[in-house]
DNA sequence: CTTAGGG
DNA sequence: CCCTAAG
């Protein structure tokens, strides 16, 4: 395995805060993050250079408070921008220089490093749904207080197979110690399974045998790490509450964080961008920038003796939601027809227009890639960055090597009692699903996408005699294909079925909280104009001011993956729905109000049965999870609600008067509309 | 894309 | 709500 030459800390998640814990309950969903680094040196500094890096990329981002929907945070930090300034007596300084470009801005943070025992803080083992890797949420979104860092190491047989790096902050505002989340959570479940670091490290990921395919680890004499550091961050004018945990993993471990419980779900849902829940969540600083860019990546490993293909060392995170996705119409448009038949068809689906990092280049050798998608990767990158070897020719050819891709974060749902080798497949079938055409293929130099595909290499600066360090490829989603709203629904209603017997607990998105809100919104609007508007919080733009922007960089892919095939070695059934997640996830189930109702009926009085595009238009313009169908659907389940007897109507009850009118103007319409079709008739037959 | 209807 | 034939 060849070890990276940089840093890549791919520090890029904010964790949402936490919420208190006592309304945690027990089921889980992983919120994922996974953070890469170079391998040989994670130990304190590298660390410190991570926290560095991300308070400047907070920094910055801050800075730009009046935009926060442009706030830059891909939190790749090279090492090259880390300096390691000065080491006396266990103090070490790291700066660390901004990553944008003509930036001269740096960050600094002292840490006084001192070695302790190990800690065994341990990595949670099990998840709920597919027991791989660990995750950790990262939150780090205050400069204010005390940082302080404890990272644990382990050295099994698997040596340095893992470190988890907890970061706590005694900052004002959270009293307790911050270390909850994930370092809690990990101790917690390795309490209740009684793991010890061994049987953890061993155990796991043997059992996954993610040892040899998923983690790709190599032996490196077990020149552990324990340490535990204070890192000073200076005081900031922000002040935001510090609060979260990472881990930090080599750089060939996956890390898939876990999250216990439901409502960190939705925090962490970074696609996100209703607000309707999120607002009543708990605001444990709000001001905080919150980002979340989760990403996944997968590159193609240097090639190996034989083809090891599972060495392709794809990563991938998996979340662990219920319901991946939901489709989601434009704003004016009803219509989705495109995103839906993308999703059923291939199961998959990924944001638009979000960045995708450069992961690397270089002018070594040429890497190949194994089989599957990495291979394909690196085949599709090489063709399309033209020539890359054999410059006898006459001209000045550019020599490029592509290491490796990240690409859109890719989302997979697979049961937890799915078998590894099924989770396998289901990787790569999203991983070919995207490579078949989903995405695209960018070129950066120097920080900048060159979108003009008709420039020469030497006309966009890349030419045989330029550094090449410039040069980067990135994978993008295809926009032809990929339509996904970048503002998929809520994930709270996501990840609440019809089906889900048990709703979240908290993100009230129950019906009667719904209703709540939409009624607010209804009245709000509704008076004054007379129409129903806004009824929906999708429309709302401004969700925290943040989201936005970070969604805006986040690549991201969604995978509904079925874990199809029965793997031989499935030792317990599969979910049950689980066909099911093969087509287009169905949407949540959204009862009509009585103002919906009402605004409805108003419509329909006045447009009449036929014109369900106008009814949408006038009525329900606003709530874009109404499409012109739907409302059509509801008239003709209102019409016959109306005529059967109210102790066999369900949900919600209609106040009759609404339902005679119903009535009513169902008969006027269609009286109307038979007199249209005689009269057309008529017409016809005059002309015949 | 819209409608209209059945499922 | 979904799916689709028709227009």
């Amino acid at each position: 395995m060849v070890l990276q030459k940089r840093l890549d800390y791919g520090f890029n998640g904010y964790q949402v805060p936490v919420i208190p814990r006592a309304s945690r309950s027990a089921r889980g969903r992983s919120s994922v993050f996974r953070k890469k680094v170079d391998d040989n040196s994670m130990c304190a500094f590298d660390l410190l250079a991570t926290v560095a890096g991300k308070l400047l990329q907070e920094k910055e981002s801050s800075s730009d408070s009046t935009n926060a929907s442009a706030v830059k945070c891909d939190g790749v930090i090279l090492k090259e921008n880390v300096k390691q300034e000065q080491q006396e007596d266990g103090l070490i300084v790291v700066k660390v220089e901004s990553h944008e470009q003509g930036s001269s801005d740096e960050t600094t943070v002292a840490a006084q490093i001192e070695s302790q025992a190990y800690k065994y803080n341990a990595l949670p083992a099990v998840h709920n749904e597919v027991g791989v890797g660990v995750s950790s949420n990262v939150d780090i979104a205050n400069y204010g207080g005390r940082v302080v860092c404890t990272e644990t190491a382990n050295v099994n047989n698997m040596n340095e197979l893992v470190k988890v790096v907890k970061m706590e902050t005694d900052s004002p505002g959270y009293g307790e110690s911050c270390e909850s989340d994930v370092a809690n959570r990990i101790g917690r479940q390795l309490e209740a399974k009684s793991l010890d670091i061994g049987k953890l490290v061993n155990g796991t990921a043997r059992d996954m045998s993610i040892t040899d395919d998923l983690m790709e680890l190599d032996d490196k004499p077990p020149a552990l790490i324990s340490s535990d550091s204070s890192i000073e961050v200076p005081p900031c004018s922000d002040s935001h509450i510090p609060r979260g945990s990472f881990l930090a993993m080599r750089d060939d471990v996956k890390v898939v964080c876990r999250d216990d419980d439901e409502n960190s779900s939705g925090c962490t849902q970074p696609s996100s961008k209703d607000t309707r829940y999120f607002r009543q969540a708990p605001r444990i600083g709000d001001r905080r920038i919150r980002k979340l860019l989760a990403y996944k990546y997968w590159k193609v490993a240097p090639k190996l003796k034989d083809a090891e293909r599972s060495r392709a060392d794809m990563k991938f995170i998996l979340q662990n939601r219920r319901n991946g996705f939901t489709r989601q119409r434009s704003q004016r448009n009803p219509s989705f027809k495109r995103r839906k038949v993308f999703g059923q068809r291939t199961g998959l689906t990924y944001g638009r227009g979000m960045s995708n990092e450069i992961i690397s280049k270089s002018l070594e050798k040429v890497v190949d890639g194994d089989t599957g998608g990495a291979g394909a990767a690196s085949r599709a990158s090489s063709s399309v960055s033209g020539q890359k070897t054999s410059s006898q020719s006459r001209d000045s050819h550019v020599k490029l090597c592509i290491k490796s891709f990240r690409v859109p974060e890719l989302f997979i749902e697979i049961p937890e009692t799915a078998t590894v080798g099924s989770l396998k497949r289901s990787v790569m079938e999203a991983v070919n699903a995207i490579l078949g055409g989903g995405l695209h293929v960018g070129v950066v130099v120097k920080g900048n996408k060159v979108r003009d595909d008709t420039k020469t290499l030497l006309q966009t600066g890349i030419s045989h005699n330029e550094e090449l360090d410039n040069l980067g490829f990135t994978l993008e989603p295809n926009p032809a294909i990929a339509q996904p709203s970048m503002h998929p629904d809520h994930p709270a209603r996501l990840m609440m079925p019809a089906e889900s017997p048990q709703p979240l607990t908290r993100y009230p998105n129950t019906p009667p909280s719904d209703a709540d809100i939409y009624g607010a919104s209804l009245y709000r609007h509704m008076t004054g104009t007379g129409n129903f508007m806004d009824s929906d919080h999708d429309s709302v733009p401004s969700l925290s001011d943040t989201s936005a922007g970070r969604i805006t960089e986040d690549s991201r892919a969604l995978v509904a993956v079925p874990p199809l095939s029965m793997d031989p070695l499935a030792m317990f059934p599969l979910h049950r729905k689980s066909r099911r997640s093969e087509l287009a996830q169905r949407r949540i189930r959204r009862p009509f109000s009585v103002n919906e109702v009402e605004a409805l009926v108003l419509a329909v009085e006045k447009l009449g049965t036929g014109r369900w595009r106008d009814v949408k238009i006038r009525a329900f313009d606003n709530a874009k999870h109404r499409t012109y169908v739907d409302l059509k659907d509801k008239w003709k389940t209102l019409v016959h609600t109306a005529r059967i007897s109210p102790q066999q109507r369900r949900g919600e009850p209609v106040p009759q008067d609404l339902l005679d009118r119903v009535l009513s103007a169902h008969a006027h319409w269609t009286q109307q509309q038979a007199k249209q079709q005689v009269r057309q008739q008529n017409e016809t037959c005059l002309l015949l």
